[in-house]
DNA sequence: CTGAAAGCGCTAACAA
DNA sequence: TTGTTAGCGCTTTCAG
């Protein structure tokens, strides 16, 4: 591990002289400093450059889980154009507590430069919390606490609920049965409201025992199926808020013998793999999970930069689109 | 950012002790400080202490592609393990190419205190880029140059091989097709020339138009099944060698009417998400992608903590268990 | 264009 | 048990 020192002797320079030449300034004879550093493997110290400088040129990225598909893809995204500026980014994973992100990023904070997070909760301490760390922070996929001071990124929920509520109305449904995640998240609240919504203005009504609102995993969503299995014979579709409870339901109408879309449509948010080779490949919201990667990462250097220039910024949120991707998962409803 | 001096000015100590009570030693009036530490917040720099310690708790985690559901899987089984001990991980993805994993862990090196990686050469360059680094090392899943000096971890590939051939051929299978990833690579290489051994071993010979060798990619996958489906009319069965491979695989014979397994048998390695919802739910070899992380994560840091200790280890090999995970995509062949 | 020296925040002798 | 101090490797004044 040779240090500025021992390429400083090696070249006959001081220790500045090199500093200085790394850092692009001109100097007399950079050819055998460049010599002494290819020779002795020189590498700048990253603790020593973090210390002096107060930059790390790292961002932390906490999301919920990272071997959920969706925030896999949203984290190479991240990380390919933090990467592109030299960036590196030290995932966390949060399970969804409050506390393990408050953790994480308490022993974290001072070694990075910004903070890309799906938070947990919507909650005023997650905002303070994330306020108090006095550095960039972008939001993604959900809000937090009121008037957030950050940058946000997140896809049309809204408009791909409206999609969906549409799509199914036009088909000829009447009967349809809902399974939403938390509300206390953004995507959780904003979809199943607007799709309640749209349905309503069309005066069709969900009823209470057709709505299953839980966490946004697999487990809930094959329950939620079974319930509404159980309580409500009579839907002819059905709408899931995200992947992994689209995944658990799935399989809970499959183990009951429940014809897609024979007996049942199937509509839910977010793509996945093999959605294609499904007996009823399955039509979808899907978002663009690596472009939500992009695009946090961009608001975050541009704040990094942003910070670095004395110049403020206003706070911007991102709204990506999202796409109906119709496949074979819904038809007419059967006729009784 | 308070820091020790403005915690010591406020608790009337000096830096020393602060230091010596955050490190577990006792001190006089511990109360006062703690008092002092909770209202300044104050949070020991990371960067300070990783220069002034040369250990920085963190841990280089670098695979192929993060988006990749399994290595996401043994990222999230690194982290989990890093976590409980205090240490954070940085994750990079290379992309299959060693350039960037000798850039990123360049760039890297000397902020962590071990590394984690899936190489993407087996070659000796790699091996020597990841001795040069003069830190603890893992490989996970393939191995790299002859005789690496590294910790390994990786599934019985060969294991693996061999169940799939062995159930193949007792369900009657003769002439049978492969799908195999490029051979540079451990899992690749074993898994093609096992399954291979078996088959001869039992008088089976696998026919040059019927064996597929490149890139564990879906795109590459794809191409293979339809090369097969061009050139070798006569094959009934065919294995693959990973999940990418795999879903290209099962997309191209889908599209091309193939009937699983009316037509064709159909075996992999890796389990993924929803197999059992597919016309035909896919048998698989499976493995365990979160305990292989574990593992890894074990390994080094047990590493690290001998390398302070003073104790040099022997290098280990962990070989974790695959299992065949049989559903419905083979059969006994079709009758002529 | 160059070098000497201060100091980022911390830990670990060393002395008391 | 405590305080003083050197120094980890680097960047950046300040003089030259």
């Amino acid at each position: 591990m040779a240090n500025i020192h021992d390429v400083a002797q090696h070249a006959g320079v001081s220790i500045a002289t090199i500093s200085r030449m790394l850092s692009g300034e001109n100097i007399r004879n950079r050819a055998a400093v460049e010599r002494a550093i290819s020779e002795l493997g020189y590498r700048p110290n990253a603790s020593a450059r973090g210390l002096r400088l107060g930059r790390h040129h790292t961002i932390a990225v906490i999301v919920p889980d990272i071997s959920n598909p969706y925030f896999a893809a949203l984290v190479r995204g991240i990380e390919e154009r933090a990467m592109a500026k030299g960036f590196r980014i030290i995932v966390a994973s949060s399970d969804e507590k409050f506390t393990a992100e408050s953790d994480v990023l308490g022993g974290l904070i001072d070694a990075v430069d910004a903070v890309a997070i799906v938070p947990a909760e919507a909650s005023e301490r997650t905002r303070r919390m994330l306020t108090e760390l006095g550095k960039p922070v972008v939001l993604i996929d959900r809000t937090v606490g009121e008037n957030p001071e950050f940058d946000l990124v997140h896809v049309d929920n809204a408009g791909g609920a409206r999609m969906a509520a549409e799509y199914l109305l036009s088909l000829g449904h009447r009967r349809i049965g809902v399974i939403s995640g938390r509300q206390e998240t953004l995507p959780g609240q904003v979809r199943h409201t607007e799709f309640l919504d749209v349905l309503s203005a069309a005066g069709v009504e969900v009823k209470q025992e057709d709505t299953k609102i839980g966490e946004f995993t697999r487990a809930f969503g094959h329950q939620a199926a079974c319930e509404l299995m159980d309580t409500s014979s009579g839907i002819t579709a059905v709408f899931v808020g995200n992947n992994t409870m689209a995944q658990g339901a799935l399989l809970a109408f499959h183990a009951a013998g429940v014809s897609i879309p024979g007996d049942l449509s199937f509509l839910c948010f977010d793509d996945f793999d093999l959605a294609e080779l499904l007996p009823a490949p399955v039509t979808v919201i899907s978002r663009p999970a690596i472009a939500e990667g992009h695009a946090a990462a961009d608001l975050l250097l541009a704040r990094i930069d942003g910070a670095d220039a004395g110049k403020p910024q206003e706070f911007r949120h991102m709204v990506l689109p999202v796409k109906l991707t119709i496949r074979k998962s819904c038809s007419e409803p059967p006729i009784h």
